[in-house]
DNA sequence: GACCGCTGACCGACCGTTCGGGTGGGAGGA
DNA sequence: TCCTCCCACCCGAACGGTCGGTCAGCGGTC
């Protein structure tokens, strides 16, 4: 496997990563089991057959598209731990950083929401998922004890809803648009943090009454 | 289409409703796509050209149950408007609503949710999503008119956000569980109106000083 | 000339769907 | 009460088509 265009041999075409981008499109658009080898090669140009020089299998290619994603937000949580400081400041890391990947890497990070766990390469992803929830679920936690988020609601269900939230971008985000990943994630933050209700309304009159 | 059971002639079996909700549930494990009439077949303990007694195709099943969910979501805007008031305060009744829609019809949301629009009755159900959207925001920029909700923010990436939020419940909400549909929505409206902010913290101050 | 990229024919399995025929039980007349 | 008829219900076999995957060999490029 060359790391090094320049090292290349032989015939010229499509390496790993072209088929790779390509084949991540289509299984976005029609669904991977929908997505079948037959018009992967039609959109790629290439013969079936040709596939199966660059992957070995319809799963493997899954599976090094989401190992992208998977690896793309554990970075997240690596960044914003290696940052320090409160657990409030490394959380708002996570929550930007988690936008950013989002935005960055549409495709794949879409089709990691998308994997439901049948087969053993799902399984495995969805496992590496549950690890990274469990992390920001933790860093909740944390939050809540020092005191800076509200501790009236479960950290478990606040790190859910919050990534909720940011996952749903992957359902109507489209880059090119008039929102910017950086605008993205100060609204999400925004809502999250401080929501929607208007800072002069009764909620904070009542905190003062 | 027998109305009352006991009209019912003939050997008795399964009725439609009965093989919707087998078959939407492993549409939901499996993915539609990914879901044969075969094991679909072999769930229900019957064979394959027994469903087709039932449904006409495979489609018209997910059909009906695409149906069910989104008549349930229509109706909850449906009921806001006929409660009339603050723009907020049906907005209010509109997520509470969805929350309880949600976790009441959590098989067929859920596959709703799910749904590409590949076939012609995904798309047909994916438009009828998007025209309850576009209600949403509606009422979403009704409520920041009135001075309800902070106007910093977009209403439609307000909207979005938000039943991104409560959409990403059928990832995870699990009939059976401590969560209530009572408990789960006054969490969402909590985050979504009030944010995670400890009440205490840095941004009431700031608005105070 | 070595090797990489690719082709086209082909495989067995499984897909959604059809069809002709069997079967069992509620309804109605005796 | 019993018989009989009808029909909702269901089966097994088979259809054409498509699926993911294999293999032997051809051709371009260093």
């Amino acid at each position: 496997m060359p790391e090094n265009t320049s090292l290349r041999r032989g015939r010229p075409g499509y390496d790993q990563q072209g088929i790779l981008d390509v084949a991540v499109a289509a299984f976005n658009e029609y669904g991977y089991d929908a997505t079948s080898m037959g018009v992967l090669a039609e959109r790629l140009g290439l013969s079936k057959s040709a596939i199966y020089h660059h992957f070995t299998s319809k799963d493997e290619i899954l599976d090094r598209a989401l190992d992208s994603a998977l690896a793309a937000l554990e970075g997240v949580l690596e960044d914003a731990d290696a940052a320090g400081g409160r657990a409030a400041d490394r959380l708002d890391l996570v929550l930007r950083g988690a936008v950013h990947v989002l935005v960055d890497r549409l495709p794949s990070v879409t089709l990691l929401l998308r994997v439901r766990g049948n087969t053993e390469v799902e399984r495995r992803a969805l496992e590496r998922r549950r690890a990274f929830d469990r992390r920001v679920t933790a860093l909740v936690s944390e939050a809540q004890a020092e005191g800076s988020l509200r501790s009236d609601l479960d950290a478990s269900v606040v790190a859910r809803l919050t990534f909720g939230m940011i996952n749903s971008l992957v359902e109507w985000y489209r880059p090119g648009g008039t929102e910017t990943a950086d605008r993205l994630a100060d609204d999400v933050v925004a809502v999250a943090l401080d929501g929607l209700r208007m800072p002069t309304s009764n909620r904070v009159e009542d905190l003062l009454g």
